[in-house]
DNA sequence: TTAATATATAAGTTGTTACTTATATATTAG
DNA sequence: CTAATATATAAGTAACAACTTATATATTAA
């Protein structure tokens, strides 16, 4: 399951997926726990089309898996993922995102369920 | 001189400019030691301007140099960029391209200079 | 059952990217 | 000096990317 060396091509493919402000912030977040659309929504103050159509794109390439929970649908980090050895090291030299979910929580928009 | 911790928006920036797989193998090839423009024309098959607006995204990012030799300009890794330790530890992860340069080599179109 | 909420998909728009050809400049070779 | 070589920049184009609004479906609440 897991990827010892990478292709250049593949990897810019990944590179790529992850060279936007707000996948790679998802990527990240989604890295130390599950997040719903609508909380992203809230996070990045961006229509709910658009946050649906970035985590398409995660969710295309296996980096995320969608769980439904009710009328939610949470979304979590896949570690099965060929690419994600790759994309951890990434990754670990971000700084942490978790300021985005206190905030959320401060303003009683964090999802809790189930 | 070296960055410890990289904003989220920086390290996206630097990502999409490596997600494209011609400038990614240029960079991980420049890692391993200087190139001229016209060995990357040849290596990707790739019109002259091509190659050239290549090198300057990556320049202008700063992580590569240019040195004038002659009427060849080398191209070299700058090791002293802020982001370098963030795209050493991607590179580090992808494959060799220097059967690339032998096969120039064996093309006899290396340039060898000064 | 009806209204509200959460999500996905479709369609349209605008800006960006990756190339090409054309051209200008600098260097070297004859 | 002239021709050939190496490079950069300008201009044009086609494909793509990131958003928006509109709409359809599923779930929950009243």
């Amino acid at each position: 399951m897991l990827k010892t060396s990478l292709e250049i091509e593949e990897a810019a493919v990944i590179l790529k997926l992850l060279g936007d402000k707000t996948r790679l912030t998802m990527i990240k977040i989604l890295d130390t726990g599950e997040c719903c659309v609508c909380e992203f929504v809230e996070i990045f103050q961006m229509s709910q089309p658009g946050i649906s159509q970035h985590l398409k794109k995660l969710k295309d390439m296996g980096l995320v898996r969608e769980k439904k929970k009710g009328q939610w649908i949470f979304y979590s980090i896949n570690k099965n993922n060929v690419y994600y050895p790759f994309v951890s090291e990434i990754l670990h030299q971000l700084p942490s995102q978790e300021n985005k979910l206190i905030n959320l929580e401060k303003q009683g928009k964090r999802i809790i369920c189930c």
